[in-house]
DNA sequence: AACTCTTGCTTGACATACTAAACAAATACA
DNA sequence: TGTATTTGTTTAGTATGTCAAGCAAGAGTT
């Protein structure tokens, strides 16, 4: 009922999540010490608006300050830094390299859930990555086949995704999202009502 | 060095995305007609909340209101919601079925990530799914394998997931997330300094 | 020393998405 | 018919996260 209200106390933003990503890459040629210009320059966005963010991080204990404004992560930073890397990796990996999809989606996608993914899924997601990768060949031979399969959808009745419906239709071009959404004709002003009046 | 912020390119937000799930499912005993009241309350938020929603998908085309104030999808917004609804049902089916997330934890997880995932990954995703569960009996044989294979990561060095580092390990309890986010002790004001001063 | 550039921070603004409170219109019931 | 409740909207306020613009301190140059 309320699940999706889940989305919101998220630990970690996705802007939180990558602030921490770009300090802890921008310090790492001297010594994790990271300049406020370098991680804006990292994320592209301002100086100002990652001078906010940091105040939210040394708050939260993500980050320590020193006497020449330079930022590192904390020690608790760093875990968290440490376990997003580890769940876009995973992430990424399956749905490259087994779910084959095409590389700079991969890594868009890849990206945008990293942060949002639970523990569970990220390590049950590792284990499968392990398991596919452990050099069985029955197991090699089942993800060959698998990459080798159609892609189209003949029989939906016989279709274990589906059940009345075909769900693979359903995301189909047509059905919204890039298809319909993107070409959206330039929407009257928020509220014509009293622009008109 | 910017895909990360493809994150605020989604077109749909996650709060549109349930939104229009609300509007649909509230309407779906009424020939699709649905009132603020009840998508609100399906929502968990207030009816002013809901109300201004609704302004901003009236815009965007999305629903379409009565003279009595109901309100229902349009075409448009019901292929986005079918579509929400079909990225949703694949990603559980993976998630509960596939890697054996528990249960309260894969329905969190794939309403997080539901609007999130591009037609590509969601597309493979269900291929997979439809691959695995084709009946198929060598297929079959290996799923029921992972399932019963070790949770331990013995060996870092030939583990295909890892390279130098274990990121199963980055992924454990210890590390960052529920371990050591939620118990924040109580941050001080978010400028310490002006309360200082 | 004077000038310029870079840097970090602050401010005001905007967009999203929520709340609570107040209100008017519609509905329900007595 | 009159009162009470429900309903939808609006407004002001909060929180996050961004930008542009401006300021002041420090660094580099001449």
């Amino acid at each position: 009922m309320e699940t999706w209200k889940e989305f919101e106390a998220n630990e970690l933003t996705h802007s939180v999540a990558h602030h921490l990503l770009a300090i802890q890459d921008a310090g790492c040629r001297y010594g994790g010490w990271a300049r406020v210009s370098d991680i804006a320059r990292r994320l592209a966005v301002t100086r100002g608006s990652v001078s906010i963010m940091l105040r939210s991080l040394r708050n939260r204990q993500l980050i320590l300050t020193d006497e020449h404004r330079m930022v590192r992560l904390s020690p608790r930073g760093e875990r968290i830094a440490q376990n997003v890397i580890a769940k876009k990796a995973v992430l990424k990996g399956f749905l490259a390299d087994v779910l084959r999809v095409p590389e700079p989606q991969a890594e868009i996608d890849s990206c945008k859930i990293e942060h949002l993914i639970s523990r569970d899924t990220a390590e049950r997601l590792a284990q499968l990555m392990r398991f596919l990768g452990s050099g069985d060949p029955a197991v090699h031979d089942i993800v060959e086949r698998f990459h080798r399969t159609s892609r189209e959808c003949r029989d939906a009745n016989s279709c274990p995704v589906c059940t009345d419906r075909c769900l693979i239709e359903d995301l189909a071009p047509g059905a919204a999202e890039n298809g319909g959404e993107q070409e959206s004709e330039a929407p009257p002003a928020e509220s014509p009502e009293e622009t008109e009046g």
